[in-house]
This record gives structure tokens, sequence and C-alpha cells, in this order.
DNA sequence: CTGTAATATCGATACTTGTCAATATTGATG
DNA sequence: CATCAATATTGACAAGTATCGATATTACAG
């Protein structure tokens, strides 16, 4: 049987944007990288992450386009920065996720949700 | 010539595994059905995310293994529920990119960092 | 204009992931 | 035990991603 090739689904959600660029071993090096510092030098990249210069500047590219880091020309060098909106983003998804259980909180007390007899973990 | 194998990188990273749980449409949606929600049925998900249930599976394992979601057995119904460590693990995140920015700001406030020329460092 | 240094892009290949059909497992029920 | 319903697992394939060598681009110095 023949198999249709999928829809392809054209990555646009900016969240999923960028959580994939963290969620990415060298891409979170980098990006610890830069935790504290003003700025880095692409080339010292290199070292710390045990890949070579083209890999280093794709990975640059991704967190660039998913709004981590930005960069800035100097001479022949290119320096990169941590992008302070990225934090914030990154915080507001954790408050998302933590929905908003005082009210419904309330709400399950009346009868045991999860587990008639048995409990879960909290 | 001959390419040798790459070393297999076999992620260990919990940063990184939970980032790239997070980190695809069809999961993050999983998520956002569960948020404000106490539990959401397996069963639930195939029709909001637009896959088979198989595949709603394999990605409800991923967010189990990452710490994101819960799962509690009731009769041949499984629970997936939110576990609040997730959003504070990404929370957690969230500030360690931040770094410690008032002790440093007050220095960088003396010369403008990426504005004026300098010399690369090291 | 030539040469050099730093970074980006290209092209090929290996690895990883997402998906589904088919099948197995698990739990309830008669 | 037979059967049904819900979920998990398996196996195969498509699509995506990571990596690197080779090469192009960019900026600068002479």
């Amino acid at each position: 049987m023949q198999r249709m090739p999928r829809p392809k689904t054209t990555l646009i959600d900016p969240d999923v944007q960028l959580l994939q660029a963290l969620g990415h071993p060298t891409r979170l090096s980098i990006v610890r990288e830069l935790i504290g510092t003003s700025e880095v030098c692409a080339c010292d990249f290199t070292s710390c992450c045990n890949v070579q210069q083209p890999t280093v500047s794709h990975h640059l590219r991704i967190l660039k386009e998913a709004g981590v880091i930005g960069a800035e020309r100097r001479g022949t060098s290119i320096f990169y920065y941590l992008l302070p909106a990225a934090a914030e983003r990154l915080r507001s998804l954790a408050g998302e996720l933590v929905g908003a259980p005082p009210l419904i909180a309330a709400e399950s007390l009346r009868r045991p949700i999860r587990g008639s007899a048995a409990g879960r973990p909290s």
C-alpha cells in the first residue's frame, strides 16, 4: 500500500520553538555559557561544546531564530548575548502550567477525584 | 572515506529532557489540555490532537518519563494529570536564565557593553 | 587588490523522532 | 474462560535533526 505523505506541520508555535531551541544539550550549554556574562564571542563555543565550528554556527542560528539570543558583529567576530525576553517567556510558560489551582482545589475537595479509595501522591 | 559512527549522546540531562518533552506541538497540546483540570482520560487526547491512539500513547509516555505528568489507572481507563514539580522545574530554569542581574547590572551601567569599541576577550 | 581570520552556508550522511497499522496487554464483566 | 473496551507495545517507514568537510561570505589590514 502506498503511504500518503504527511501534511507537514510547519512549526509556527513560538512556544514550541522556544522549548525546542532550549531542548538540546549543545544549545543548552551555549545558553548556560551566556548566563551571567554580557556577551560571548562565537569562537568560544567551539571549545566548550565539543563540536565543530559549522555545528556551533547552526545551533546559534536556531537559538537566534527562537528569540533566545541576539548577536552583534564587531570586526570579524560576532558576539552573542542572552535576550531577557527569553527568560520572561519561559517563566510565563511555567506560570501557565500552574493554571488556576486555588479555585479548582476548593471544588475538588467535595469529592475525591483521583482514587476513590486509594490515594495518589500529591 | 569511511565515516566513523558518532559516539552516541544518550540523553541524560533532566533539563534537556523536560524541555524536549514540552517542545513538541502535540505534547504541548496535551499538557495544555491538562491545565486547570484535575485529570483527563487518555482517550480524550485522541480527538483534541488529531493523531491516532498509539501516537497519543507514545507522547504520554514521553511526558511521563520527563516528569511532566502522572498517571492513575481506574478500571480500563488511565487518567493523566499534571505534576506540579514540572512547572517548578520550568520556573527554576527561567530563573537560571536571568542569572544574577542586579549586581552585574550596576557594574554594566558604568560603560555601554555592546556598543563601544573593544577588542575581543581572551 | 590580495591575503587572512571569523563566521555562515552547502551538501552529504548518520542518527533521532513521529506516525500509524497490527498486535499484545490489562482490567472488567458475564 | 470468552469477550469487550482501553491502553500499550511492536515494527516499519517517513520526516526531521545533528554533524562535519568543503566552500562561500564578510570584514579588515596591508
